[in-house]
DNA sequence: ATATAAATGCAATAGTATTGCATTTATGAT
DNA sequence: ATCATAAATGCAATACTATTGCATTTATAT
């Protein structure tokens, strides 16, 4: 259910059109991988698997504008590197809609984007939240099969 | 309320002694220094402030014991550097009560941890939590008020 | 007072991310 | 299709965050 492949609803090019971006083939690429899987990846990993291709910096640079445009979002992890995955199709620019809740298996340190809606939380006088981000650390499915057995 | 001074009620050497953990001026300066506010303070502003005093490795390895003591807690800020602040008295090595609201301003980058306490969130079936951090993103009391004059 | 284990400081190194600049590429106008 | 132009890329250098190994210093139990 999370893990599912998703690569046949995105459409790497398409989703540049949307957003004024030249297609380039690193773009293209950078988006097709973490297509690949709706489990965020790392940028680390990202790198082993594109530094052939796509030089370091590239990458950095193409993920920080999939950012900014509401293509990507970054979760960052326990160790303070961030990961990556597709946004839902409501985000924009303007506004990440990514308020669902994130899972962190503390095992094999993958990031899951969960189906659950985060309740509303009321912020104290004064403050005023744009956005919230929550990450269950735990076990996952596949980790606590293996365990298990 | 979020912004008090607390080091009235914080006895660095006590904690030590607590935690059966040998109390050096280093240790002794890291605890006072946390406690001076209960906004959480970044690795970087600690080392700007201790610099002189602990050796930047040292401070690290506090921290990192202090961490694993649960008598600070670690908060990533939006930019992956680590924040910490004093945990709640009932924090211990085996379980982390930190299951409260961080809000993390987008202008002054304060980390403010919150008395709002966290709905209980159901995991999918296979996902065991065993700790969960939320973060809100936002605009802070003092920066607000900045903003509005 | 002293032996011992633990903590510290220093040097080196690893990992994550950014900046500046020359070169290459995508795209819109011709 | 060609070309001019602005944007994207690649490379080198650099900054920032964090960790490891080892010699020296320090806390504390005897």
């Amino acid at each position: 259910m999370q893990n599912q492949s998703n690569n046949m609803t995105i459409d790497p090019v398409n989703i540049l059109k949307e957003h004024s971006l030249k297609h380039t083939k690193q773009r293209i690429r950078v988006l097709e991988e973490i297509a690949l899987d709706t489990v965020a990846i790392s940028q680390p990993e990202l790198e082993k698997k594109l530094g052939k291709e796509i030089d370091r910096v590239t990458l950095y640079r193409i993920l920080n504008i999939y950012e900014d445009k509401g293509i990507l979002h970054r979760i960052m992890d326990m160790n303070g590197t961030a990961n990556y995955a597709i946004c839902s199709s409501s985000c924009s620019e303007d506004h990440h809609h990514d308020e669902h809740v994130h899972f962190n298996c503390t095992n094999c340190t993958k990031i899951y984007c969960l189906d659950v809606v985060l309740p509303q939380i009321k912020m104290p006088q004064g403050f005023t939240a744009a956005t919230m981000h929550t990450t269950a650390y735990g076990i996952c499915e596949k980790c606590s099969v293996m365990v298990s057995k």
